[in-house]
DNA sequence: CGTAGATATGACTGCGCAGACATGACTGCG
DNA sequence: CGCAGTCATGTCTGCGCAGTCATATCTACG
C-alpha cells in the first residue's frame, strides 16, 4: 500500500500538503492540487483510515445499534438510516441486538464504544430492564429518551403517536362503536406509543377501554390475537400494532366467519409494499423513515461536530393513514353472536 | 480517556503487559493478568481501535455492500451477515446502493477500502454494467462469481436455483400443463438464478417455454404482471420469484374473476412470515438465510486469516418448499377463455 | 550443577496521518 | 518603499497501540 510520503515525493511535495489536497483543506495552489491528485491517481493511492483516526481523535464513523430482524419497519429505518449517514460523509458501523439477550442494548452499545465511533443511534429503542446506558459519544434515539448518560441524548420522533390516534378516529369516525387494539410487545417503544395513542383516542371520546390483545409483530401473533377477537360477538374494528399483525388478525377473522371490511374493520401500521395487494387491500399508516433518519442524523452530526452549540429541534414529520378496502362502516344489524368460550 | 500507559501505571506493569492482557496473548501469569483487568476495569478502559489498526495493520473489521431496500431477502440476509459478522469477532461496516447508482458497486467496494476492511461481502449482487470491482482484502460474494479482481473471492450460494427447480416441479407434478414465471428483474443474480431454474424444470419434461413476464420484486409489479398473465385463458400455474410478486399475482387474478388456486395456483419465493397469513396462504421456499451467511463467514475469515491455505468450498444448505392452499391441481375442464386484449 | 528450553516481562520502535508552528512568497496600501 | 496581512508550503511531532527483541526467571534433565 503507497502512503502519504509515496505520494508526495511523486508530486514532490511534502506529505503534509498531500494529506491538505486529500483533506480539502485551503491554502493549496490549484496546480499542487492537481499534481497532488494526480500522484495519488497514479499509485491508487488511499487514505489510511486507522492512521487519520489516531492522528485527529475522530473516527469518522456512526454506530447504530438495531434489532437482528427483517421487520419492515426496523429494516426500513436502518436503511433509511444508512443513506442519511452516508449523506453526512460518515461511516456506518452496525451492531444488532436480539430480545432476550443478556447484554441488551448496553452490549451493543459498549461494542460500538470500543470501535471508536463518534457518535451512536439507537434505531428501535426496547426496555432491556433497568439498565442505565452509558456513552462517552452524543446518542440519537429514535422514539424515545431510554436512561442514557451520554454527553448529548438526541431524539428524533418517528410519529407514531398521533398516526396511531388518526387510525383509531378513522375508526371511530366511520361508526365502530369501540375499536379493539392488537398491540405489540409493551418492551418496544413504538409499541407503547401506539397503544397509548389508541387509548387517547378512545378517552377523547369517552369510550371505555376494551382489553387489549399483545402480540409480537408477527402474522403468527396476530392470527393468535385474532381468534381471541373472534370470541368477542360485539368486535366491529381493529387496530393493530403493525401490518403483519393485521394480516394475522384478518386472517383468523375469515376463518371464524368473519368478512373483512362487511363485519368487522382493520387497520394495520407500516405500509408495507404488499398491505395494498393483500385481501382485503389493508387501510393502514405510512411512516417516514427517510426523512426521520436524515433529520435525525443532522441532529446527532450537529452534537458531534459543534459540542458546545444548543441543539435545534427535531421537526415533526407528515405521516400518512392510507386508507384502503379493510375498512368500512360497521354492519347495520350487529351480528350479537353470543360470547364463544375459548377451548 | 484512559490509554494504556495509564492502566500499565495503575497496575505496576508495562504498557506492553497491558496490551499482551487484553489481546489475550499467552505468557502472562495469572496474577498479573488479574491486575491489569482489575485497573482496566478501574479507569474505564477501552483499547483505541484506531492505533490497534495502525498498529497492527488489520481493522478487525469486515464491509458488506448490500441493497439500500426493506426486501425481506435482502433485509434477512444482512441480519444473518450481521450475526455471522459478530459470532467471528470481526465488527460490521455497511454501505448500501441503490440501483441505478452511477457508482453502484464499485463505489460501495471502494468506499469501504476507504475505510480500511479486512474483508468485504456482496450480499446482493447485480449487474451495473460490465465493470471490474477491485479490491485488495478477500470478498465474498453470495451468489455468483462478479467480475471482482481480489486476492481471494469466495462464493456461497444460497441455493436458490434447486429450490426453483422443485417449485416449478411442484406444480407440474400437481397436473399443471405448463408453469407461467413471473420473474425478478434480471440485474439481479437472485432472479437470474430462478429463471434458469424454472426454465430447466420445463426443459427436462420436454415443455415449451411460456413467456415471461418480468417484475421489480415489488407487489407493485406483480399486480400488473398479474393482469398480464390473466390475458391467457390457459393460465393454470404461476411461480413468482418472490412471495410479494405473488402476493400481487393474486390480487390480479382475482379482480379478473380467477380464483386462486381453484382457477390458479400460484407459488411465490423466500417464505415471508405474513406468507401463512395472507388469503390464500402461499406455497413459496424457504432460505436458510442464517446458515448461508454463517457458512459464507466463515469462508471469508478463513481467506482473511490463513491467506495461503487453501479454500474449503461452501456447503450446501437445506432449502425448502413450503406448501400451503395457494397451490392445488390444475381445474377439471379449463376455462378455455379467449385471449383478451389489453388496453 | 550446568545448560537448554519454556515462561514471563519490559524497552524500544514505528505504523501513517493531522495538528501546531515556522517560514517564505506575494499583495496592497499608506 | 516598508510593513501588515494573506497565501502557500514545509518541518516536526505525537496519537496509542502491537511487533521485535532483549532480558530475567523458572523448570527439567543429563
Amino acid at each position: 500500500m503507497p502512503r502519504g510520503v509515496d505520494v508526495a515525493r511523486l508530486a514532490g511535495v511534502s506529505q503534509k500538503t498531500v494529506s491538505r489536497v486529500l483533506n480539502n483543506e485551503p491554502y493549496v495552489s490549484t496546480e499542487v492540487r492537481q499534481r497532488v491528485l494526480a500522484a495519488a491517481e497514479q499509485l491508487g493511492y488511499r487514505l489510511n483510515n486507522a492512521a487519520r483516526a489516531l492522528a485527529s481523535g475522530r473516527s469518522r464513523s456512526i454506530g447504530v445499534v438495531t434489532l437482528g430482524t427483517a421487520l419492515y419497519g426496523p429494516a426500513s429505518l436502518l436503511m433509511g438510516i444508512e443513506r442519511a449517514v452516508r449523506a453526512t460523509g460518515y461511516a456506518l458501523r452496525v451492531v444488532s441486538t436480539v430480545e432476550g439477550d443478556p447484554t441488551g442494548i448496553a452490549g451493543a452499545v459498549e461494542s460500538l464504544l470500543e470501535q471508536g465511533v463518534d457518535g451512536i443511534v439507537i434505531s428501535e429503542p426496547i426496555d432491556e430492564g433497568a439498565e442505565l446506558v452509558r456513552a462517552d459519544v452524543p446518542v440519537l434515539v429514535f422514539g424515545t429518551p431510554l436512561p442514557f448518560s451520554a454527553p448529548r441524548v438526541v431524539t428524533a420522533g418517528v410519529g407514531s403517536g398521533e398516526l396511531a390516534h388518526a387510525a383509531t378516529e378513522h375508526l371511530l369516525d366511520l361508526g365502530h362503536a369501540t375499536v379493539r387494539h392488537v398491540a405489540g410487545p409493551q418492551r418496544w417503544y413504538a409499541a407503547r406509543e401506539r397503544l397509548a395513542a389508541w387509548r387517547a383516542a378512545l378517552a377523547a371520546r369517552g369510550l371505555g377501554e376494551p382489553p387489549v390483545v399483545e402480540g409480537d409483530w408477527s402474522a403468527a401473533s396476530g392470527y393468535a390475537a385474532g381468534r381471541r377477537l373472534a370470541e368477542d360477538g360485539d368486535l366491529t374494528a381493529v387496530f393493530a400494532a403493525n401490518d403483519d399483525m393485521a394480516i394475522g388478525v384478518i386472517r383468523a377473522l375469515l376463518e371464524a366467519g368473519r368478512r373483512v371490511p362487511d363485519d368487522v374493520s382493520v387497520v394495520g401500521y407500516d405500509d408495507v409494499p404488499v398491505a395494498a395487494y393483500v385481501t382485503p387491500p389493508l387501510t393502514t399508516v405510512r411512516q417516514p423513515f427517510d426523512a426521520v433518519a436524515t433529520a435525525g442524523l443532522q441532529l446527532l452530526v450537529h452534537a458531534i461536530e459543534q459540542p458546545h452549540e444548543d441543539l435545534p429541534q427535531a421537526p415533526d414529520h407528515p405521516v400518512e393513514l392510507v386508507v384502503r378496502a379493510s375498512t368500512a362502516p360497521p354492519p347495520r344489524k350487529t351480528p350479537g353472536r353470543g360470547r364463544a368460550t375459548s377451548g
